[in-house]
RNA sequence: GGAUGGGUGGCAGAGCGGUUGAAUGCACCGGUCUUGAAAACCGGCAGUCGCGAAAGCGGCUCGUGGGUUCAAAUCCCACCCCAUCCGCCA
């Protein structure tokens, strides 16, 4: 959520960058809907100070005749306070209602448009592979060295589900120990997180729970919903809180399960493991004071480079345009791995994401600080990254690494959590 | 799932219809004292919204929403959350 002052004081600015974001928030009307709103909120606080007023007064009274008619004074202020407290709640309602659709700011330097105007500003340090032979994908590989179950996943719980198998599941377990490994060296705290939050929780980091375009799994009968990210509870732990500046800049590492119900996503890339309705997830989140959020976007992004150079996995990494970031996030960088088996001749794939949401979760997390000896609070800026998507990451891994005789090189970093240094055909 | 207790400022914790936005303690900030520190003492210290260039002034906020009243942290109703014990269970 955007300060409604600063929206208020900068309509062209925001209704350009809506534009520029393929929002269709209505600035203008905001911005009328703000004006009235002081208004009413001036003209109440001067009949609450009347009431309140005449409230002390009746203590104090002389005698029963000025009682009564203090209290008749008093009943009226109250009456028209309550009718402009109606009208300033419908008023406040709508504007919210205005406000809450509003994506963040958009950095300077991000590419404006949509997804083509992505920028790639980086490349990893492993090269593309070259094969003597045609590359399998991920399903065919998969299939060859029996690491996967999609028949029972989809009988069990749908498309889109899929059981991990044998080398698989080792091999996710030795990416997570690999990702937690090196964050913590980064003095990153570690946590496991609830797959589960409130609706609450979800619309604080800005995910929108129970819409019809939703994308997150609702528990029938509570507020609860299945987490699309570790960002949501990692977020969410610090809900209300009021840190003391010298305890930023904090940075939390969760590993939890990820579910999104990729409605409208049918028919494209669905294939395998690409696009699934649940994974598990490494992921980063930072919170931090506003002028150091830049650098610890860098940061993030130093660290998803870093593992995948690790990993030896090619990768190039995209400075989202403005059209393609989600509301929260004022700048995203996307690291996107070279897919040999995916399309044709191979086609990058977003492995992982670094966004900088500044005070826009924030706002709505009442995430805050304070400076000594200062009054007041400020927002802290939040910004979140994924260190490690297993199914993404698999895929990565399978399909740089196989060899002609379909079996797959495990990566140099994994072997010591993996035991083994090649995977076999059954 | 059942029973009980409880939600008040950064934390702990009083207050249970009328100068209480809230005692007290801790923490924190400033000062006195000290070679320095500690201790002691003095002073300050909630958030938020509105008006204002600022100083400042005013409103609102004691889990949330509603009700009673001239007046509610205090009374009534509903809901939410938390803790403990019992049951079940990895």
């Amino acid at each position: 959520m955007l300060d409604r002052r600063f929206v208020a004081d900068n309509v062209d600015l925001v209704t350009n960058n809506c534009r520029n974001r393929g929002s269709s928030a209505d600035v203008a009307r905001f911005a009328e809907l703000d004006r009235l709103r002081r208004q009413i909120q001036a003209d109440t606080d001067r009949l609450n100070q009347q009431a309140g007023q005449v409230s002390k007064s009746i203590a104090t009274a002389a005698d029963n005749a000025e009682r009564e008619t203090r209290k008749a004074d008093g009943r009226r202020l109250r009456e028209e306070v309550s009718a402009l407290e109606g009208r300033l709640a419908e008023i406040t309602r709508e504007s919210d209602e205005i406000l809450r659709a509003m994506p963040n700011l958009t950095h300077p330097q991000a590419p404006v448009g949509g997804e083509d105007a992505a920028i790639e500003i980086r490349r990893g340090t492993t090269p593309l592979p070259a094969f003597a032979f045609k590359p399998l994908d991920h399903v065919d590989l998969g299939a060859k060295l029996g690491l996967f179950d999609f028949d029972a996943g989809a009988k069990v719980a749908g498309h889109g589900f899929y059981f991990l198998k044998n080398d698989a599941v080792l091999l996710e377990m030795a990416l997570q120990k690999y990702a937690v490994d090196l964050l913590l060296g980064e003095n990153f705290t570690v946590l496991t997180t609830p797959d589960l939050a409130r609706d609450t929780i979800l619309e604080g980091t800005g995910f929108m729970p129970r819409g019809p375009e939703t994308q997150i799994y609702s528990i029938t009968g509570s507020d609860l919903s299945l987490v699309a990210t570790a960002e949501i509870t990692l977020g969410g732990a610090m809900h209300e809180r009021i840190f003391e500046a010298d305890e930023l800049p904090l940075k939390l590492c969760g590993i939890s399960h990820c579910f999104r119900t990729e409605a409208g996503a049918h028919g494209r890339a669905t294939r395998g493991l690409y696009r699934v309705h649940q994974f598990t997830k490494v992921e980063m989140f930072a919170f931090t004071l506003p002028e150091q959020s830049e650098a610890m976007h860098e940061q993030l992004l130093e660290l998803e480079c870093r593992l995948f150079d690790g990993l030896g996995i090619p990768y190039r990494v995209i400075d989202t345009a403005s059209g393609d970031l989600g509301g929260p996030a004022y700048r995203k960088f996307d690291l996107e791995a070279w897919m040999p088996g995916r399309g044709e001749k191979g086609e990058w794939g977003e492995v992982t994401s670094t966004s900088n949401c500044t005070d826009y979760q924030a706002r709505r997390l009442a995430i805050r600080f304070k400076k000594p000896g200062e009054k007041g609070t400020h927002f802290v800026h939040t910004l979140n990254g994924t260190a490690i998507a297993m199914s993404r990451a698999v895929i990565a891994i399978l399909e740089n690494y196989q060899q002609a005789d379909g079996s797959v090189r495990v990566p140099e970093a994994l072997v010591p959590w993996m035991g083994k240094q090649t995977l076999v055909p059954r």
